[in-house]
DNA sequence: AATGAATGAGAGTTCATTCAT
DNA sequence: CATGAATGAACTCTCATTCAT
């Protein structure tokens, strides 16, 4: 007698034994979730089998976020846009020249971001926002904002104290962004655009690139001396 | 939750009921696809929609495509991998120094491809290739391996005629093609990772990351002589 | 360029040169009708192949016929019912014994129908009938009841003629239908009730029941004698 | 022209909304599917119909059975090769003559299988396995090679005791099954080959075909002796 | 709180039939 | 007359979401 969805793709429960805790709950289908998108996007990713990732039932899903849609913007804002009050501190509070300062924003956020499926989450909104604008809002607001103000903010101190060039700040922002866009591009579409293996390495290109930035950002202010 | 149906434009013929256009068809219909694939992404593009764009109903579109994805697949030779072979001419006929080349090269992708909406296509393909293994394999053979030949093929003219180092030129490539899907991506994500409008010119982003990976090609070559 | 149908299953005309005679076109229409309606079933035969098949295009086939339906009707009539007034009369001027007047008529339904395509209308209209009423009821007013009447007559005058027993005539039709159409039904569909080849010999198998009926009818004669 | 939708009763779920009866569904299912394959065969029988004859929604078809093709599976599974073990064992436990084994065995096929709608599996099959290959694969390696190998068991023990002559097993088979195969026909087709109602007795017609069948094999037997 | 059976709108694809040429 | 491009209703199957248990 064939159970219900006995002939299709096995989606069955990760977690073998009965110890689930009920305030972690939200917490694993958080990470559920945040492994599938990265993996297969928004759209493809069906909630049935976030759940079962998480080791619940569909029902469960539905009891803790009210949407899919719910569920992406909590994924978001675990990963990403919760954490921007304490990054925000921490540069608040560094002791240091503004060209480290960017240096080390650089390498910290490939470190805790651009390395992790976090990053994932970038790119699915670079593919699939146009089909979901309540998201891509969403995700400008909560996460392309704050980023950009940090960034901003950054920026500002560096021409403030005489160390950058007078930039226009707004447009700079791109030249920091880029790179760090192109490279979870990379990370999470290697099968697509990539023939041979490992042509690039993470942390040696962010480097590089900040030292390009940089020389463009006090260049600037020599050329303008 | 709102499915992306709910935000779609609605759907209706443009043309006249029942007027012939053998020859139009199948061109309007390509033109129509990638207009949506582009917009929408392959998975959300609805294929009424696509006909109902090109002026004709459901039915004709599969008069002249067996499915979603041979359609797809007609829209990428159309844009990308049929031009292929006019390009490699071109290039063959190059006479100037490979550095004039690979500057050619990268500014006229740009002009010819970059600028288009043709560039939707690999950012489409980045985004959902996962879900699509035979679109992705199919996008793979026709255009990422032409390409990444062509480009071979100039990096190693400038290496055996002394003007580039002897670099590995399966790796250097890369350099090559990075800032172009950046570029694209940018392009066609504005609205996701965009605070401001317009804080990138593309046409000087390229000329400018040409300079960059030229530098690197030769300056590479003259640190070891 | 994909013309219309390009990738699908080819549907190509069969008749290379122009000769086509316009008085012919109904016949040649009726005989691949005929060979298709067999071979797949009504419901499975797309119009466009009976078209195809005769060398002309769908239009055409319209133009002759105004529905699938009224080209299957033809065809029946082209094959089965329409001959029934020759057959008629061949019965009328018979001349010898009832058993003989029978065998020969069972001997003959063989080799005019039993061994020919038509005999596939019969398998068809048993197999699809159910779904397709008006074309059911075609059928029996033109086949079914002109077949029995014939029969019923030929009893009949063996019963009037004392050479058969006085049995309800209406009954013992299907004594003699029975086998004729089991025998087309293992014609037709050997591949799904068979499993080795060929394990009846329908002329044989004819004369056998031929022969079994007549002594039924006789029998009862007897034992009422 | 009309299509066979023309015809088809409305469709509406039977029963009250939402109810849950796990257990009892795939039954449910399974008896409305025989019920309308046996009635309008595999092709013109939609799926939404035998959802609604088993008084759930289209979905929940598709909970169970993960398509048409293997709804089919499993009620031919259900009604005729899931039952071979059972028939093999009784025959097996058989004591008696093999005439009275072959009678027996035709006498409750026609109790059991061939009165039952089941049998209308077997027609359904006749008529539409060329459209469905792998269905009439299926039913040749479940239903119909078990039943020869069923058959060839009892006749070869016929023969092997002396009480039937020495003939060819495969082909003995046949004279056995047609007239089963017949009857089934005549039951599911009645309005197409009969004018008049119930010309014939299918229990009677059994016994007389298994009389015959008996003659022949033994016949032959005193023949040779 | 948790479950998972049930729903139903919607997607891709087919094909008898129409009608402009 | 003949054509074949065009139509659109109908079909199978999917999956976010609901709700009885």
């Amino acid at each position: 007698m064939p159970s219900p969805r006995f002939f299709k793709d096995k989606i069955c429960p990760v977690r073998a034994k009965r110890e689930r805790r009920k305030e972690a709950r939200p917490g694993e289908l958080l990470e559920a979730a945040l492994d599938l998108f990265v993996d297969k996007g928004f759209a493809a990713t069906r909630s049935e089998e976030v759940a079962a990732r998480a080791g619940v039932s569909k029902g469960t899903l539905f009891l803790y976020f009210p949407s899919k849609e719910e569920l992406f913007k909590a994924v978001v804002v675990e990963n990403l846009s919760g954490r921007f009050s304490e990054w925000n501190k921490e540069f608040e509070a560094f002791e240091g020249s503004t060209s480290e300062m960017l240096r080390y924003c650089m390498r910290i956020w490939w470190e805790r971001v651009g390395s992790t499926k976090a990053s994932g989450l970038t790119k699915l909104m670079l593919s699939e926002g146009r089909n979901f604008p309540e998201l891509a809002e969403f995700y400008r607001r909560e996460v392309v904002h704050p980023g950009h103000t940090l960034l901003r903010r950054i920026l500002r101190r560096g021409v403030d104290s005489g160390e950058f060039a007078p930039i226009d700040v707004d447009h700079a922002i791109y030249a920091v962004i880029a790179p760090m866009i192109f490279l979870m591009l990379w990370k999470h579409s290697n099968s697509v655009c990539v023939d041979s293996e490992s042509a690039i390495d993470p942390a040696t290109y962010i480097e590089l690139q900040a030292e390009l930035v940089l020389h463009g950002l006090q260049a600037a202010h020599k050329a303008k001396t």
